[in-house]
This record gives C-alpha cells, sequence and structure tokens, in this order.
DNA sequence: TTCACGATGTGAACATTGTTCACATTATTG
DNA sequence: CAATAATGTGAACAATGTTCACATCGTGAA
C-alpha cells in the first residue's frame, strides 16, 4: 500500500495481473517483462526477484489460465437441473462439462492459448481444481449410473478429451478450410455434433 | 551455382532448408533470421530480399509441414491391401489416415507444431494435397461404400478431425498428467483407443 | 530504541534480435 | 555493350531478456 515508496508492496501480483490483461488483449507473444514493469511504473530488474524468467511468468499465468477453465468446467455442470433419473443427469453433466471446455476456448482464446502453451517450465503441483480430474469425476458418474458400460470407462476419458480438445483447437486456430464442401452453419452447430459423437463412442 | 560469388544461386531455397533444419531439431521457436544467415554464410539483410518478415519464412515452413502431413496420411492410405469386401477396406483405410496423422505429430513433434503454429500470415492457396482434402474423401468412400450411415457423413470430418488432432496435440504437449488414475500404457494403445472411438461414433 | 540484515527495487550495462536503408555487385535483357 | 532489375552488404535503430553492483526499505534481535 505504499503510496510513492520505494517498494512496491505487492509487485508479484501486480506483475501477474498485468501479464494477464496483455494476455487476454493480445496473446502470450505480446507478453514483454519491459512493457509490464514500464505500465507498473517498476524497473525491468524488480520483475526478476519475483520470477527467474519470463518463461516463470509465463508458466504462472498457465496454471491461472488452466484453473479458471477448469473452474468453468465445474460451473457449468452444477448448472444442470437434478430433475429426472439419475443415469440421464449424469450424461447431461458429462455434456455440460464438454461444452463448457469449448465454450471457454471460443470465448477467451487468448487464456485458453495460454493454458496449454508449450513451457519450459514444469507444472508445479497437481491443480485444483484440474480440468482433467472433472473429467474424470464425470465419466465414473455415468458408468456408476449405468449411463454407459463399464467397459468403456478406461479409454473413456483420454477419447473425450481428445475431442473435445481438438474441436477447441481447431476453432481457435481457424485452420478449418471455410470452403471444401463441408461447411458448419455456426459454433454451436460444431460443438453439438462432436460431443454428440463422442457420446455416440461410449454407447 | 556460384563459388563464392556475391550472389547465392538459390537463398530462398536455402534458407527455407537451413530453417526446417533448425525447427526439426529445436523447435520454431529457436529460429533466428540472424542465425539463419549466419550458417548459410550470408548477411542477414539478405534473407529480406526473399521473405519480407521472419513470419513469412515461418508461414512457408508451415505450409511445406502440413503437405508433408498430408502426404504421410496419403502413403498409409495406399498402402492398406486391396482385399475383402470394399466396405471393411474403406474403413482400414480411414483408419490409417487417422493413425498416420497421430503417428506424424509424434514421430515429428517440431513439425507438426509450426505445420499448425498460428500466424499472422495467411495461408495462400488450398493446400495440395490438403490433410482435410485427404479425410473428407475417406469418410466420402465409407458412406459410398455403406460402411456408414449417410446422415453421419455431414459431421463425420469435423469430428475425426476433432479426435485425432485433439490427440496428437494432448500427446505432443504432453500436459496429460501422468498419474490420475486412468492411465494408458503406450501411445499406440492410446492412437486405438481413440480411432477405435471415432469409428463408433460414425456407426 | 537501535541497528543489522534480508527482501525488494534501481540503473546501467551486455548480448541478441528483427528490420531498414543507402549502397555495392551481379545477372539479364534491350 | 549499356541500362536496369535482382540480389547481397554493412551499418545502423529500436527493442528485448537478463545480470550485476548498488540503493532503499521493513523487520526482528539486542
Amino acid at each position: 500500500m505504499a503510496k510513492g515508496g520505494y517498494h512496491h508492496g505487492d509487485l508479484e501480483a501486480a506483475l501477474v495481473d498485468s501479464a494477464m490483461q496483455v494476455v487476454l488483449s493480445d496473446g502470450v507473444g505480446a507478453l514483454t517483462v519491459r512493457d509490464l514493469a514500464r505500465t507498473i511504473g517498476v524497473s525491468p530488474s524488480a520483475a526478476y526477484r519475483h520470477f527467474p524468467s519470463r518463461d516463470h511468468l509465463v508458466a504462472a499465468l498457465s496454471l491461472r489460465a488452466r484453473e479458471e477453465l477448469a473452474r468453468s468446467m465445474l460451473a457449468a455442470r452444477d448448472a444442470v437441473p437434478a430433475t429426472g433419473p439419475k443415469a440421464g443427469r449424469s450424461v447431461r453433466r458429462f455434456e455440460a462439462i464438454g461444452r463448457a471446455y469449448i465454450r471457454f476456448a471460443l470465448r477467451q482464446p487468448r487464456l485458453f492459448e495460454v493454458a496449454f502453451a508449450p513451457s519450459s517450465v514444469p507444472p508445479p503441483a497437481p491443480e485444483h481444481p484440474s480440468a482433467w480430474g472433472v473429467l474424470v469425476d464425470a465419466i465414473d458418474e455415468m458408468a456408476a449410473m449405468g449411463a454407459i458400460p463399464a467397459a468403456r470407462s478406461a479409454d473413456a476419458p483420454l477419447v473425450a478429451w481428445a475431442g473435445v480438445h481438438g474441436l477447441s483447437t481447431i476453432l481457435t486456430a481457424s485452420k478449418l478450410p471455410s470452403e471444401s464442401g463441408l461447411h458448419h452453419s455456426g459454433d454451436e452447430a460444431m460443438i453439438d455434433a462432436v460431443i454428440d459423437a463422442v457420446i455416440r463412442s461410449l454407447r
């Protein structure tokens, strides 16, 4: 809380917050230690008291992004009404999770990008909440409710993750040729197509 | 073919080739115009006679990588023996294509990375051969042979692409938590799981 | 309270990068 | 053979990540 003080008070948080702003608007490629220090009003070298390198800063942002992704999956899952038979409900919860994953990528492509950006810095501890964990739980729930055969539940998380993550990266990268005969109307239609296919593959 | 000449002869090709070497061994992040010029034995500014910016060079490499990917898909497809009923054969060809896609990513992760690296430079013309085109053709073939219902063939390319591309990016990024209860033995087992699931979803 | 010390921030450097520009050299073509 | 377009050079500029000696501040031990 220093006013014009020599010390900032909480530079580390300020760095992460400011960096997040830059990532959200211009992508992780536009992230610069010097520019960050400039906007915070601190010397470039001050940042190195809190992060040993730019990559470590990015790794922190990446972790935070993955946690936000997992949280938005959880929120979507818990928003599913608890009505009707439990088996159907478990499937609806699973669907909501997958949809939330892809929607997150579409709404915050820069955040999604940094969440899975390759980094030389290894992720620290198991994350809470973790997107993978949420997925696995949802599939276990479906198996427990008899919505999918138990034999499928071993491969199911990988299959679901692949489909959902694949569509997300495809849509955010926009590397899909827009002509090519086959053309889908909107993003939501594509999401439905992939999620329906994933569920179909689990029967 | 100039020896010690002032002009290089074919700097553009030399640049692309040398850049490809760097990408293959150290990734696109390690690509540097100056270092490239250094190893070729030419001044940095000479490169700018052939590529208006580093990004344009990367875009050229990206295009080349995508074409190589498509070619390796085609090769795998055409290696499937032409025995047995045609419907089953069309499915086997489709499987081979998907497997080739993922194996390409695993064998040449740096190439795969640059193939889909986000670039500010738009891809030039429709590519030949294109991975998307190969996929669509294979699915049309399955539908024509009655191996999958025609109703599925509209969404099928997107679904297949998502699954196969998703697993590829997951495996090359190694962002899959190695513990997490569920654990698959090897890469080939994961490939089988995803490809089987994709085909199951097409029924 | 004082004061020494660890934590945090500063400024000036260094090496490196992408990119530009005026100029030099070569190939090509009228 | 001469003019011109293509190609390469060298020196610059601005920017970046990172380091290091030094300055300043907060805080706990005496």
